[in-house]
DNA sequence: AAATTTGTTTAGAGAAGTTCTAAACTGTTG
DNA sequence: CAACAGTTTAGAACTTCTCTAAACAAATTT
C-alpha cells in the first residue's frame, strides 16, 4: 500500500526547509511530508518512527528525535510536555490549548478562542513570556 | 547541623498518613516532615533523595517514588510535567498555577486568584474535567 | 562533473529517570 | 508475641532520549 513519493518534492516543505537553514535531505522530506498530510494531530517520536516505518520511510530513531527538534526550533512543530516519560509533538502551531485524558495519555486540540484568559500576572522581572500553555486534565466518568 | 527527630511524631502527618490508609512508617513519616517544614516548594525525586540524606535520613529512590506518587494520589502533594525527563512536584496543593523558567528548568507559584479564566469549553462527552494547568513559561531577557 | 567541504544519518553505546523484583523488614492484628 | 500484611531495599531492568564516531549525501569549488 503506503508507498514512498520520491519524485513530487512538495515546493513549500523544500521552502521551509531551506529558511530553517535544514538541507533538504530524503529524511527531512520524508518526514515533513508525513506531517504534513497528517493534519493536525499530536504524536511521540515513537510513533513518528513507526509510521514513517508503515509509509517505507528507513529513517533512525535518532534521525527522528534531531529530526523533531530542529522542526520545532525552526517553528514547523510545538512540542507538548503533559506526561511524565514522554514528549509530544504537536503539528498545529497557530495559538491554541489542549485537553489531556489521563486515562489514555492522548492529546486534543482546544481551539485559542475556545479559552478566554482575562487577567495573567506580569512576568517575573528579567524575563518574557515564551508561551502560555492551558492543559485542561480530563478523565473518563 | 540537621539532626532527625524521631521522637516527635507530628499528630497532624500521622493523621493524614492514616487517612490515606499508610502506614506511618519511619521513611514515610520523615518524608512528610520535611514536606511540611520546607513549606511551598517544587522538586523532583531526586531533590527530595538528596534533601532526605542531607537531613539525616536514609531512604532508598525506590522508596522517595513510591511515597511520592502515594502522597500525589493522597491529595498531600501535586505532580507537575513542565519539561520532559523528569516530574516535579508541589507542596502547595490549593489551586494556583505556574511560571516556568525554560533556561533553569524551575518553577514558581502563581496564586490562583492571579490567573483569571472567563471562559472554558465543555469536556469531551464521557469525561469530566480533573484540573486546569496553566503553565506561563519565560524565558530571560 | 570530479573533488572538496560541510552538514547529515546511522547503529549502537550511553545516560537519565523511573519502575520492577524478590528478599528482608516492620507495623498491625489476633 | 506470633502471624500476617504491608513496606522498604538494592540492584536489575526498562524507557526515553542523547551521544559518538564512522559512513554518507548535499552543496560548493574547481
Amino acid at each position: 500500500m503506503a508507498s514512498i513519493q520520491k519524485s513530487r518534492p512538495y515546493a513549500p516543505v523544500l521552502d521551509r526547509l531551506k529558511q530553517a537553514g535544514l538541507r533538504p535531505t530524503r529524511q527531512r522530506i520524508a518526514l515533513a511530508k508525513l506531517l504534513c498530510d497528517a493534519g493536525d494531530c499530536h504524536f511521540t517520536a515513537e510513533q513518528l518512527h513507526a509510521k514513517a516505518a508503515a509509509a517505507g520511510v528507513r529513517v533512525s530513531l535518532a534521525t527522528i528525535y534531531n529530526t523533531l527538534h530542529q522542526f520545532t526550533h525552526a517553528g514547523l512543530l510545538r512540542e507538548i510536555v503533559v506526561s511524565p516519560g514522554s514528549s509530544y509533538f504537536d503539528t498545529n502551531i497557530s495559538d491554541h490549548h489542549h485537553f489531556f485524558f489521563e486515562g489514555r495519555g492522548e492529546l486534543s486540540d482546544i481551539a485559542g478562542d475556545d479559552v478566554v484568559i482575562a487577567s495573567l500576572p506580569q512576568p517575573p522581572s528579567g524575563t518574557t513570556v515564551d508561551r502560555v500553555d492551558v492543559v485542561i486534565r480530563v478523565k473518563n466518568i
